[in-house]
DNA sequence: AACACCCTAC
């Protein structure tokens, strides 16, 4: 094992990854960035590889918004920018809904002298489909093939999926014809966009038939693929047909993940048979393949519309033992949804406040939860001081808050000043703020 | 160095 030389703490390799020079895995974001302050003060200081490399493990974790601020703090230290370094730059804004700060780095490449490549322009045609925009994306396609490149089956893949998740499936399934006259070959990627997108769109027939063209093509389905169709089946309620595509994916030697399995518990519980879903997850807790986060999420959702709290208690305080698992966002959203729907206010409130602390920031939906337990059972002035908050952090309430708030409010609170600002005043949109500190990077004219 | 699946609010 190579030990990155900037670090103290712990550190390995990915060892299911062939060990290249330029990759380099931390055991968490935190370790990373301790490393990355070192090199920072080093002197001499690290080449500017060194530099990529950290930058790059922050992306491989998904830490996009460190990520950007590290990329940052090196390029304010003077160490220059180079394709790789700003390509990752890129991906961060695009993983970050900021696609227009996604331009500024192909304009900032271009005054450097470095040429950007197709990977970098399929990075932005991928952030461009993120955001909605994919007619903009296909344009952009479009534009760069007369320009001279040539979009890829990776470029096609992005467009074809942005596609399905606008709901435009049909235009997806003509891309694939489309790709295949510009001679480029589908994969298996390109397939599984589109078998999803079908799914989505209830159109499960059409998702098995083109699971069978691409059998018979000899592209093979993979994980991915079965479980596309596996929950699908379960959103159907035909758990039975879901059971068939699971037994197909054993025989092709394929093992059930937790995607699969979570699905199978989802389906169900749909089907108001809550005791195999239960079954399921202590099944999957006996067999080494632990049930995840999004296991736990299903469960406790669903025990909570059962009625069923004391289990549902049971399985969030059973999480939150485990040392290996992390309560998410969804974890804490659905407790306090369940809490407050079933009476408990001031816990659900409690649990609210906990979050931060639990390194788990309250989003939007977490506000609207909480306020929408305030405004049932309890104070309506007490969520108006929330909603008041929510907004000052830069998020929106929904409609069917405020619908809710002007509902349930005494009318001779109608007039209190906040309930009057709310109203009257336009809200900012979470994105706008979210990002506040990228804003300033890019009116500084650095990226 | 770029792409895909499962979980919340009405």
């Amino acid at each position: 094992m190579t030990q990155f030389p900037y670090s103290s703490a712990a550190m390995t390799r990915n060892s299911t990854t062939p060990m290249t020079s330029n990759s380099v895995t931390f055991a968490s974001v935190d370790d990373a960035l301790d490393s990355f302050n070192r090199m920072l003060q080093m002197n001499p200081r690290p080449s500017g590889v060194k530099f990529g490399q950290l930058v790059s493990s922050l992306v491989r974790m998904k830490a996009f918004q460190a990520a950007f601020y590290a990329s940052k703090r090196m390029e304010l230290a003077g160490v220059p920018h180079d394709r790789y370094t700003l390509g990752l730059m890129l991906r961060c804004f695009c993983k970050l809904g900021r696609v227009d700060f996604g331009y500024s780095v192909l304009s900032k490449a271009q005054k450097l002298g470095i040429q950007f490549d197709d990977v970098m322009l399929s990075t932005l045609i991928d952030g461009l489909c993120k955001v909605g925009k994919v007619i903009e994306a296909a344009r952009l396609v479009h534009k760069i093939r007369i320009l001279g490149y040539q979009p890829d089956v990776f470029t096609y893949t992005i467009i074809i999926d942005g596609l399905c998740k606008a709901g435009q499936t049909s235009a997806g399934l003509e891309l694939l014809k489309n790709m295949k006259e510009f001679g480029c070959q589908p994969d298996v990627f390109a397939y599984n966009s589109l078998i999803y997108g079908l799914c989505i769109s209830s159109r499960i027939n059409e998702a098995m038939e083109l699971f069978n063209k691409m059998v018979d093509k000899k592209i093979m389905p993979d994980t991915f693929t079965y479980n596309i169709l596996v929950d699908a089946f379960c959103k159907e309620g035909n758990v039975l047909g879901a059971k068939v595509i699971l037994k197909m994916m054993i025989q092709r030697g394929l093992l059930p993940d937790n995607v699969t399995y979570n699905s199978l518990m989802n389906g169900y519980c749909l089907r108001n048979e809550l005791d195999k879903a239960r079954k399921l997850f202590d099944f999957i807790d006996n067999r080494g393949c632990k049930p995840d986060v999004v296991g736990y999420n299903i469960l406790m959702d669903r025990l909570w519309k059962a009625g069923r709290e004391k289990e549902a208690r049971e399985i969030f305080s059973r999480l939150s033992r485990d040392n290996c698992l992390q309560p998410n966002i969804l974890t804490y959203n659905i407790a306090i949804n369940g809490l407050c729907h079933h009476g408990f206010v001031d816990e659900a409130y409690d649990l609210f406040r906990k979050m931060e602390a639990n390194s788990c920031l309250p989003d939007s939906s977490s506000y609207n939860v909480i306020i929408h337990g305030f405004l049932h059972h309890k104070d309506p002035l007490e969520a108006i001081n929330l909603i008041h908050e929510m907004v000052s952090k830069g998020f929106s309430a929904d409609l069917t808050t405020m619908s809710l708030l002007i509902e349930l409010l005494p009318k001779n609170q109608l007039d209190h000043p906040i309930v009057q600002k709310l109203l009257n005043g336009p809200n900012i949109k979470s994105h706008e703020i979210v990002s506040s500190d990228l804003s300033a990077a890019a009116t500084q004219g650095t990226c």
